[in-house]
DNA sequence: AAGCGCAAGGCATACGTATTCACGCGACCC
DNA sequence: GGGTCGCGTGAATACGTATGCCTTGCGCTT
């Protein structure tokens, strides 16, 4: 028995030494047989395979990686201002998380998934600490708060990807929706529903670039058609259906008319219908409503919710695709994703 | 220059090593001191943490997996019966994966992430793989699908959680909500309030025993104040929204008059509210509805959803917990956790 | 017939950390 | 004052894989 070949009990996980053992080869031809090095003959590495599969051998990830130094593991973080409900995350990035797990499968890379408030220490070490090859950031929040953390991840050389407002100092790392163009398709949708006097509730200030561009964008629609964009109709709000509602109330009291809501988001606007209705206001009789992202939610309230709908599916692609192709240092380019109108009831 | 200490760019990360060459020790002393030996004396180990802070060195997680034998890593499986939008996760199990990640982080372990169909092969190798040193299953679907992959789990002595309905044979892997306690207070509920005819949509049959529960929970309150239990008051729907909706309106077409409904499940729930609104039947004042798991659409929707909330807080705590004590091997049991009514506008 | 080239695979080693064992040294005991 | 103990640390090594380099053997060339 030499030193190479240690005795081992049922229970064991089999190495590539079990497997060189049994099939009459050295542990590296082993390697190289499961790897496809073609240097190995078929007929070997078809022996090896059927010994490794016979056996329920599993490639140890952690040696491999340590080997190689990759991870072949992605990390997503979700991060948001942090809200009453600790375990609350946005819909419309859960509907993402789907998207991305199974472009991450389809690459053969698995996904390590965290996420926590942007108050508190980022504890994105994950690929400091070699767990990852690369970070997916996903949230709405202050962006002048991380943007500090992403000048440091970038000067480490951190690999990364953001979802949100495309970067005016060209960071090539951001995948995001055109909330220019999404907001001007709802404020021309609603104009063209003969609507006059249009709402806004959501941040419109630059720490939310996103929503300030669906802002503005509506905002340049209503201008095109010599409509008047009235600082009065305008209502802050977090991303949650709570902040819609009480925004909503805000701007019913302060009894400047108006006969449309462009939401920010769908869960400000399903808290703004529900604000409407509570005051006796019917939806789109009397007020239309136009929401973005359309979260799963959207097709099913009462009415159902038109919305500008982000296309997560294709989002979730673009960003996996992005960060690979960054980890591979091969160029990369900040990608705009073109939403799309959903004329449901609630206009 | 020692075979130990390579030279190094300053992009390459920092290992072991560099610290102890800055620190004047060895690389074995730094292991040590950063994992709090008290062999090392406080003095060398606060110049290590000092230095090592400065390098901003972190251990590397793939070479520490390796040499300890655990990855400090847990891995979450979603899985469900095919769907027709493929990136469609439950919401309540993506609220408790909230609380899920809050608790691995708070336990000092990482998340890995993956969903699948319970139809594709299980590619169940985090633990093998040495990915993991666990797994949490997460998913509603066909029992008797999976229940052999879950033998073989176990046979494999594959640490593992399941979340679900608590296993006859005594698999002491398995934490879920009390569905029959669930049920029979969403009945109770429904009688109290004056409700004597009550549907009930979901599947109630051996292959989900979740829904199952629920359903028999509801039938022995209404037996127990001697109601019927109409067999034709029974509409199968797969836990999903469009799901609820044709269920309903199934019901409605067989014409057997029913005051109340009691959905398997919130989002059966929203979709046959929706049915029920189409066919001009008024929620509570004709039909009263009780839904179960209280999802977050749950609290908002118009009338908003009285429902049986599980503790996913709670659920996601325990899940980790159990499987921590598992892969500690320490005995574990199976935990019923108690729901818990939440009324609201629908009933 | 000797040399050459190539195919197939073995040998040695590196990846970075954690642990076991050994060692030096001061204090303490009798 | 010599043995003993314990504290703090270093030396050596194991974890399992992947890869650069070398060896072997065989067919083929000139």
């Amino acid at each position: 028995m030499t030193a190479k070949t240690r005795s081992r009990g049922t229970s064991d996980k089999p190495t590539s030494f079990d497997i060189a053992a049994r099939a009459g080869v050295s542990q590296p031809t082993v390697s190289r047989a499961l790897r496809g090095d073609p240097t190995v003959s078929a007929a070997t590495r078809m022996r090896i395979e059927a010994i490794a599969h016979q056996l329920n051998y599993k490639v140890d990830k952690n040696a491999s990686s340590l080997r190689r130094g990759q991870t072949m593991t992605l990390a997503l973080l979700f991060f948001e201002d942090p809200l009453p409900d600790g375990t609350y995350i946005n819909p419309f990035f859960l509907s993402m998380l789907g998207s991305i797990l199974r472009t991450c499968a389809a690459r053969g890379y698995d996904l390590l998934t965290s996420f926590q408030h942007l108050s508190a220490d980022w504890h994105m070490d994950y690929e400091d600490s070699r767990k990852a090859d690369g970070i997916i950031l996903l949230g709405y929040g202050d962006y002048e708060v991380y943007k500090a953390r992403l000048e440091a991840l970038r000067a480490q050389g951190t690999h990364f990807v953001r979802w949100g407002a495309v970067d005016p100092d060209g960071l090539a790392t951001t995948i995001g929706s055109d909330n220019i163009a999404g907001g001007r398709a709802a404020g021309e949708h609603l104009i063209a529903r003969g609507r006059r006097r249009v709402a806004f509730i959501g941040q419109a200030d630059d720490h939310y670039p996103e929503f300030r561009d669906r802002y503005h964008g509506m905002a340049q629609a209503l201008r095109a058609a010599g409509l008047a964009v009235d600082p009065g109709l305008h209502a802050d709000s977090l991303s949650v259906e709570q902040g819609g509602y009480d925004a909503m109330q805000r701007l019913l009291v302060r009894g400047i008319p108006f006969d449309a809501l462009f939401a920010a988001s769908d869960l400000i606007a399903l808290g703004a219908m529900r604000a409407l209705a509570e005051a006796g206001l019917r939806v789109p009789a009397d007020v239309s409503v136009v929401g973005f992202d359309d979260i799963p939610a959207a097709a099913t309230t009462q009415p159902s919710l038109t919305t500008v709908a982000q296309d997560y599916r294709l989002a979730g692609e673009v960003l996996v695709d992005t960060l690979l192709r960054r980890i591979a240092d091969q160029p990369t380019q900040a990608s705009l994703l073109l939403p799309r109108l959903v004329v449901r009831g609630s206009s």
